[in-house]
DNA sequence: AAATAAAAAACGATCAGTCAGTCATTTTTA
DNA sequence: TAAAAATGACTGACTGATCGTTTTTTATTT
């Protein structure tokens, strides 16, 4: 016989998953009192742990970002056909994620969790996973297109992916740190990149980044 | 009338540095106390706060590397002529660098410090100086190459520049995080990059990584 | 003895986490 | 249906531990 509904007690949980956000977001994880998540969430200290168990709860809670890898999901359902084309659709995905004003909390809380990650076993483990999954698609893109002979093949798709992976790392951290970091340019770079993957014909059609 | 000569004085700076940076690629630096320090240093506590005025003191000390930036310095300095030949060299540095099993405690306080950049106005100032240097480099590296008809013209030189330095972050973080990171295989696909940013010529003779 | 390096002790502040108690709502009883 | 009892949701003052730093004391060298 619950007080509250569902919907209810899961709108708490967001309620305080978002303030946590936000506050690990601007100081870090270690850096962040339970008392600001507190006071932020318009909650009490024992109604948040009513809902986590501890603050490491919290930073596990943040530490994945479920909602990339969906987005990651989507892209490649929808690109079909040809493997390089499926690569330039995954590098739209990342540049709109990664130009998106209402994302930069997730970012900069991404950021920490790479720190974190060297010493919580399971930030870590949350955090290889979580580059495990797009890995895991771009080498199957790749090997496809070495197998059809659309992309060359001496570098291993394996070495392509984690570089592609290494990119968008890269780019997160200069962005976060940055004032002037150009996104377009960048990613139209790594449009080049990829193109550049192709085996060499005649006439090759190059794109440009929109 | 110092009790101690400066060659001492240095010697015991240097002690509290090493103890230090131990501990932050342990724990990070928020998670590090400063007993930790003092312990690790074999020194007191006082005795650490002589030489340094505080914990954040010891952070920003930590949180730059000179001694990265002069090899790559150095790495271009031996590297004349071909543009591209001097990019394949910086490659070099860097996986070397990469490699090293003495400078995991400092590639893991360096990712420690990339998340404190988000937050320590200081501290940011020091790594973004600090990849500023070689992408200046790589910049300049680049628009000779293009100025000289070796490199295509399509893609921006900061764009270039921006993306070979994330793929260094990246492979710190992915080879930092990764009990499986194959460095060897991840320069050579970084080397194939590399030479397809080429004009494309009949023959191209085409690198391996040794 | 004078000076300085180092060690030891102690400082106030802040930390994550707890728990006895309040309030509001629901269920039971009459 | 109305009062009583019960329970879930929540509060916030409090705890012991630990934090970075300072001060005091001891040891060593000139």
């Amino acid at each position: 016989m619950p007080k509250i509904s569902d919907k209810q007690r899961e709108g708490r949980r967001q309620q305080i998953l978002e303030a946590a956000l936000a506050c690990f977001a601007e100081d870090g994880f270690h850096q962040t009192g339970m008392a600001d998540i507190v006071k932020r969430s318009g909650l009490s200290h024992g109604a948040v742990y009513l809902y986590f168990q501890s603050k490491d709860d919290l930073i596990e809670a943040l530490a994945d970002d479920r909602h990339r890898r969906e987005a990651v999901l989507n892209s490649v359902a929808q690109g079909s056909g040809d493997p390089i084309e499926g690569l330039h659709a995954l590098v739209r995905v990342y540049a709109q994620w990664l130009t998106d004003p209402a994302g930069e909390a997730r970012r900069r809380v991404g950021i920490h969790g790479w720190a974190e990650a060297l010493r919580n076993r399971r930030v870590r483990s949350s955090v290889v996973e979580g580059i495990d999954m797009p890995r895991a698609l771009i080498v199957a893109l790749v090997e496809r297109g070495q197998h059809d002979g659309l992309i060359k093949r001496d570098l291993g798709a394996e070495a392509i992916a984690r570089m592609l992976i290494a990119i968008f790392q890269g780019f997160v951290l200069q962005k976060s740190w940055g004032e002037d970091f150009d996104v377009a340019a960048c990613m139209a770079a790594v449009d080049g990149v990829i193109d550049g993957l192709r085996t060499t014909r005649p006439d090759v059609k190059r794109r440009t980044r929109t």
